[in-house]
DNA sequence: CTGAAAGCGCTTACAG
DNA sequence: CTGAAAGCGCTTACAG
């Protein structure tokens, strides 16, 4: 998106008048409701109040409007409505890219809530750099709120939302802790890795390998809080009884950078028997990359992914993974969202959890190949 | 999205005056120009002149404006920018559903050309029935240009292609043929399977079962056409030479349909050498369930996707595919659109055809695994 | 740089 | 139902 230094989009071109060629004469198409009422041969006030579906108005006048539309295809200015309006029944929805399959479902998800809410959704996709004018680009279209959905800078995004609060416009944000003043709904990954570890614990693992899941962020609700939570439960001492090699591969491709980093542990001769990886691309991948070296999974290494894709049910062996709860993540964000528009502002910011379920696969348990 | 009669969208709530109290005292949120030009000390006309960035200012001026506008937050309202203005930048993008990777995939390149030519994209999604009042929407919106992803009923895209043309609307429909009137880019699927075809042939299969492919849609440039034109050169007759079970189940999850499709195959005396499916989820489980059945591939069964989605490359095995190309898409189709902005309308549709690839890996070719 | 003014396409009382 | 009018928040000549 570009943006002039107002936050408003440059014009293109001149507005030409939009006249089309039919049949040899030019017919100019409708763009005012005067113009539209002087076809129908009504009062613009009359036609106005057909258009808002107003009480008190003859059947035969809604048809004869409605016949002309039909004919001349002539649609309001929304521009118009909305700037003579009470609200724009819009909400502005911040992605981080559309190329995350378990971020685009969100995404799906509350569009259809927001839709059933009667309210448009105004979808961007963040460019690194570009929060400023995108959130200036959403009060500009005057949304009634704004959604974070995946992964932003925090700096950054605590500065938008300073911002949104200073113009007392609502927002949420999606699975992403550690926002200062944010309302946010997050997944409790935490919660999830306990219930991994004991799972594997439970089937004699002692010692795990970390695909990409580190420390890093997320805190009290991340996952590195809740292996560590559930290894000093058993007892095991956590330096010990992990280990990662996230340092020696570059991330591009989730797949790849799975398959390079099991790669990379198959040739550890005190190999972990367990992996624990930071999402299902990467766990599949590893998968791959354990089998090429003529591993076995799960008898010589258990596999686990996270957001319970689709396809985890198609890997061989079958991928046990983290379900997300996304219908009840967005169920919950939609509420927090909806709940404050009209309010006056929250003194405290809210902060919803969500509790993860895992679903045990052959990947981990040797019971079910 | 909910419109009313109009096409427009309904107002949720009167138009409180934004306040928002910030340390004991009511701060109220600047809406308009004239607030703000009273705020900077400056006359209405100067502030819109550095919101523009018009020439002749004094830098002076245009620091004073600018730091007044990161104290206050003021954005100049969109709604009326544009009514009084010179075109919207604005694209629709009307999408099938956001839950197919690659036409999400589609979608994400074709947002950046847009954002890169500046044009901002209003993405929405069609609901069932809804493309009246979807094209409606847009057209209140004053967009400039409409895309269609995805697959739409053809009787109800015809038509709304007839209404974006009456109103002299450009538009672009992105792989999905057969709309009378309509600029279209498609992919030449036909091509793709002849490919596909003759690298089956060279293998040494003779029997093909299609899993998910039927000719009911697409015409010269469908699969079913490349099939049959393929079956025809290397002279085997196409209702000996392929087999579908389509008619057996029901098509929900497209992993799981692929199983159970498989399945069934699997059960007959005469299974077919080689499989060809619709999409690479499809594909994914057909190898599943031939897997399942004791089947080895490519030995028993060769299978190919569609597609060529990230996940062939860690499948076991490997899983040859069909590349679409969607770079190459995305770059013709916005070309096809832009170059129809601002122009008088065509009277001939203009058709762009997209070669795709075949990618052969072990799921077809022995010699890789 | 300022200020007054017209106009974009609507909605909404208000008087008939 | 009609008609005249005010106003939403901008932009853009125009005269100073």
């Amino acid at each position: 998106m570009h943006l002039t230094p107002s936050g408003c989009l440059p014009t293109k071109h001149a507005a030409a008048p939009r006249t089309l060629a039919v049949k040899k004469k030019t017919v100019r198409v409708i763009t005012s409701t005067a113009e539209f009422a002087r076809y129908v041969g009504l009062a613009r006030t009359t036609v106005s109040r057909v258009l808002n579906g107003q009480p008190g108005l003859k059947a035969k006048t809604i048809d004869r409007v409605q016949r002309a539309m039909d004919e001349t295809g002539f649609t309001p200015n929304a521009y118009a409505i909305r700037l003579k309006g009470k609200g724009t029944a819009t909400i502005g929805i911040c992605m981080e890219d559309l190329l995350t399959p378990t971020a685009v479902k969100k995404l799906a998800a509350l569009q259809r809530v927001f839709r059933t809410a009667h309210y448009t959704s105004l979808i961007e996709v963040l460019e690194p750099g570009g929060s400023r004018q995108l959130i200036r680009h959403f009060l500009s279209m005057r949304v009634e709120a704004v959604v974070f959905i995946g992964h932003f800078p925090v700096e950054e995004l605590t500065q938008r939302i300073a911002e949104l609060n200073a113009s007392a416009t609502p927002h949420v944000v999606i699975d992403h802790v550690g926002i200062p003043n944010a309302h946010s709904v997050t997944l409790d990954r935490a919660h999830g890795m306990v219930d991994v570890v004991d799972h594997l614990v439970d089937q004699g693992h002692r010692t795990f390998g970390l695909l990409g899941i580190s420390a890093r962020l997320h805190g009290r609700l991340g996952r590195m809080h809740g292996i560590m939570q559930a290894l000093e439960k058993h007892g095991l001492p956590f330096a010990q009884s992990t280990r990662s090699l996230d340092h020696l591969h570059v991330r591009e491709n989730d797949f790849e950078y799975g398959r390079i980093l099991a790669a990379s542990f198959a040739t550890l001769k005190d190999r972990p028997t367990a992996f624990l990886a930071l999402n299902d691309e990467i766990a599949i991948g590893a998968m791959h990359g354990l089998q090429a070296a003529g591993l076995d999974i799960p008898g010589d290494a258990a596999v686990v992914g996270f957001n319970n894709q689709e396809i985890c049910a198609m890997t061989r062996p079958t991928l046990t993974s983290i379900d997300q709860q996304i219908g009840e993540t967005i169920r919950v964000g939609a509420e927090v969202l909806l709940g404050q528009i009209g309010q006056p502002p929250r003194a405290k910011p809210i902060l919803r959890t969500i509790e993860p379920r895992l679903i045990v696969r052959q990947s981990t348990d040797p019971k079910l190949a």
